[in-house]
DNA sequence: CATGAATGAGTTTTCATTCAT
DNA sequence: TATGAATGAAAACTCATTCAT
């Protein structure tokens, strides 16, 4: 039920690594499930099997921690996102391509998907997080806007389109998370097509 | 600019509802810019301009008040989107006149739709708010299924085609909110439009 | 044995004034006896009878309780030495009357002047705390400088004069209070009569 | 800047000792600068250039090392006083001679007499350290008894003379250490002869 | 009714000390 | 022998709630 996080350093700091991410595991699942000024650091520790000081051997403060816990989930669903990009082709199926690979990351790591939507713009949130946020928004902007000059995106604001389709997406796995809908392929294909279309140019 | 909410109770309690309401607007504005757990009552009190001790006589505990606050304006947006609902003509026509009555919600009370989505889920709103919001949801399910039956929206779980609208919506509030968009009526309509492509059943 | 410490509003503050008292009261003595650092805030609350959360409607910090105590204390001395400062006479009859002043004080208020010692130039008195001080200070140097030039007191960077007479005075005070000495007015004239010649002028 | 400290045992140990001395050196600076309860231990560890567990080789706690620390001094400053300590000849000049012993050690170890300052009567130090405070104490006590049955010093109780006369260049130290004095040689002679003054016995 | 001073349980954070390596 | 990561008890401080006025 737990996001798995691989190990990242391997040989000689197993132990260390592994305290380490007992603690951002054991945070990311209290942040989404009482959120984050409702999460008391002890029980962060007690649910990652450690002494509520050794969280400030790793992390400076709490908001610290969150911040990491930001930025470590941002940049992997990035990653998990342009691992597979493939920039040719057809523009719907390379958006149906993407809206896939947004719905396999939601259902490996639902909680670490949760928790971006949730401390999003949260005041805890410090400038670098501010910052890789918006690198990855701009990144999205601007693909969008070289779609529409190539006419194969509806025009208009890049910045709307954005927000209607993120925003689709993100009711979906919020629905999801819920239990109101199930993330089968067929499901997350149904839904593709439908935020395809807010996307896809007028047709004649 | 703090969303103007106009007295509930008429007749004689006037001085008694402008207490009430002078808390909730404090409550409203506190909770959005703060959030639930970095509000202080007292906060509340001072900026409601009355006695910490007196909120206790309007609302049995903290959570009892972020509860009223959070039935309060679900209800206010339901009332506001079908006070001038009509249930007859194109869908299309109906699918965009409900989009830009919710965009009016958002701009005139951009404090109170911004509130609904923040505690959305939050662990403090108890059972009564759940199934608050779990009604007007049946309500707006119900809407599509009967659409879906009669053709005028494209077929799938009803949840799902809800899911991608409310979600399309939330993310062009949101960018309202940040600044990032402008909510012209010329911004909204076109955003309209493209969600109404995610319901629009498909072309032959 | 603690220090009394007469009412300053007298009126309608009564019960407030008493808490803020009674937390004063409390630190002076446990700052005293185990120290700034060595006090935790809730002993100081169990001794002041008050509830640990109390002390920090009355001072923002402990920092800003041992700032207010200094100030306090520092400025009681001030008043006590100078409310019956006859400037005018010879200098022997002023300086063994200051002393005898000094020494009063003492008797008076042990703690509240083992106090003023203790937290001389400690790290947490804030600038306020040493701009009080250093305005004693200079005023005590420009009352050695003028009588120096009166040839009343020995020449010579009334800085030296000056530390060594307070120094003495302290030293006396000191053993006072760890009961190697006591108190009574043939000692303090008998200290009175060796720290003088410390400033008075050499004999031809 | 920092107090030199010669090697303490000599032939093999000498790594042991090593690290023995930079713990205490370290200790000492921390301890004038932050206060004993200001200072964390693996601070001083840090600052000694040694594991925080090492500390605990050396000494069994942290109210042991400052113990020890404070044994060491006092009887460093003993030791400084007595070397060249000359009972026969004419009080004044033994006396003087005294206050520029005295001043000599507070340039070449500022921070280990203001240490002995700092602590004297901490609740932190232990019996044995009170007891080595006293001896010298007594020691002091008796030498001026001694000179005052021979008519040399004035007469009174000697624990008061002694009061005053350390008391005194106490106030000197530490008017030096802030900065206030310069600890010249002519103004090492000047306080002495302000000093002397005290102790002298009355003139006819 | 209304108040706001008072509180103690709970929060984040620090630190003296231990112990596996 | 030396280390420093780990810890839990204790620190300073906050805040939802109560209750005397």
């Amino acid at each position: 039920m737990s996001d798995a996080v691989p190990r990242t350093s391997a040989s000689k700091g197993r132990k260390v690594a592994d305290k380490r991410e007992a603690i951002l595991g054991a945070a990311l699942e209290l942040f989404v499930s009482r959120g984050f000024h409702g999460t008391a650091v002890p029980q962060i520790a007690k649910q990652a099997g450690v002494g509520a000081g050794t969280i400030y051997r790793y992390f400076e403060s709490k908001e610290a921690l969150v911040n990491a816990l930001y930025r470590e989930w941002k940049s992997r669903l990035a990653t998990h996102l342009l691992a597979e990009f493939v920039p040719t082709g057809d523009a719907r199926v390379q958006f149906l391509a993407m809206w896939r690979r947004m719905a396999d990351f939601v259902e490996q790591f639902p909680t670490g998907y949760a928790f971006i939507e949730l401390v999003h713009h949260a005041d805890y949130l410090d400038e670098e997080s501010g910052a890789v946020a918006e690198r990855y928004l701009q990144l999205a902007i601007a693909y969008i806007a070289t779609k529409q000059m190539q006419g194969e995106f509806r025009p208009g604001a890049p910045e709307l389109l954005w927000s209607l389709v993120e925003g689709a997406f993100m009711g979906l796995a919020r629905f999801a998370r819920e239990g109101r809908l199930e993330l089968t392929p067929e499901t997350v294909d149904a839904a593709g097509e439908s935020a395809w279309e807010i996307v896809r140019p007028p047709q004649p």
